[in-house]
DNA sequence: AGACGTACCTGACCGC
DNA sequence: TGCGGTCAGGTACGTC
């Protein structure tokens, strides 16, 4: 599920549900998710005041006024909804609950456990910050900074802007946008695509902006933190459409793996031979 | 070094 | 109805 746009509406939905709340009871119902909860996380949580909840690449970080702060993930189906107690309905894979002093719930569901909270002081929260790229929506991510991030790589362009190094926050599904929206085949290589870095910036800008603006896309279980759904997944240009015509040329949108996943495009729009070398 | 495959885990869906 | 196979938005690690 969750890409730039779909972490940022979770931060800023759990944001004004939550910031300056103090942190009553930490209920875990498991011992781990993708990782095993730290030890002291209810230690380090209960009686503390969530000062602030931000995004970093696909991250959200909990900052509390203790000088501790939670580094979390949504993986590919977590959810964290802030719920009123007495319509809190207990569903599997509910695996981690925060009482606030409010009487509300904090929930982090997750059916697949590819998601995880960690305090941001260890290990594997910091080996998950290094080699972070730039953030999309920053000064730092220029055409300038993308063409040359581009020449250095030969692996295809779509997996390029996947990859978490070159630029944090894209997905499958803003990957196949943002190529499409440039006009530029997944398969070409990144260093080939150098070129057209001037498009591919305004286009990853573009598409993750728009998201952002409709609330994320809601594929499956994704849903905002407050229960409404985002909606651009009505706005997807190629993603899941393939067989279905072109919004552009009205061409059939075509479907292929790259690195075992999906990958759509439009093969009229975004041709691959005639940029390729 | 870089590119690929695989693993982690559950649920939904499809065809038989 | 039930079974097996396939697929799913992410990340890290092993292997050539």
């Amino acid at each position: 599920m969750p890409e730039l746009p779909e972490v940022e509406t979770v931060a800023i939905g759990l944001s004004r549900q939550m910031a300056g709340m103090q942190v009553r009871d930490c209920i875990l119902n498991r011992p781990n998710m993708r990782f095993a909860f730290p030890d002291d996380l209810q230690e380090k949580v209960i009686g503390a005041r969530i000062e602030s909840i931000t995004r970093r690449a696909k991250y959200l970080r909990f900052a509390l006024d203790n000088g501790e702060s939670l580094l979390a993930h949504l993986g590919m189906s977590g959810t964290m909804r802030v719920v009123e107690a007495a319509d809190y309905a207990p569903r599997k894979h509910d695996h981690l609950l925060f009482e606030l002093e409010d009487g509300r719930l904090f929930v982090f569901h997750d059916p697949r456990r590819f998601g995880f909270m960690l305090l941001e002081s260890q290990s594997e929260a910091q080996k998950m910050l290094n080699n972070l790229g730039p953030e999309p929506l920053s000064a730092d991510f220029s055409p300038e900074y993308l063409e040359k991030a581009l020449l250095k790589r030969q692996m295809p362009i779509k997996t390029a802007i996947m990859g978490q190094r070159l630029v944090v926050g894209v997905g499958n599904i803003y990957a196949s946008e943002a190529l499409f929206r440039a006009e530029l085949s997944p398969e070409m290589k990144a260093c080939d695509a150098a070129p057209y870095a001037g498009k591919l910036h305004s286009a990853i800008i573009a598409v993750l902006g728009e998201a952002i603006a409709s609330g994320g896309s809601t594929l499956r279980d994704y849903v905002r933190s407050d229960g409404d759904l985002g909606y651009f997944q009505h706005h997807f240009a190629v993603y899941g459409r393939s067989g279905e015509p072109c919004l552009r040329c009205k061409s059939p949108i075509e479907a292929l793996r790259q690195a075992g996943r999906s990958t759509f495009f439009c093969p009229q729009c975004q041709p691959f031979s005639s940029r390729k070398t």
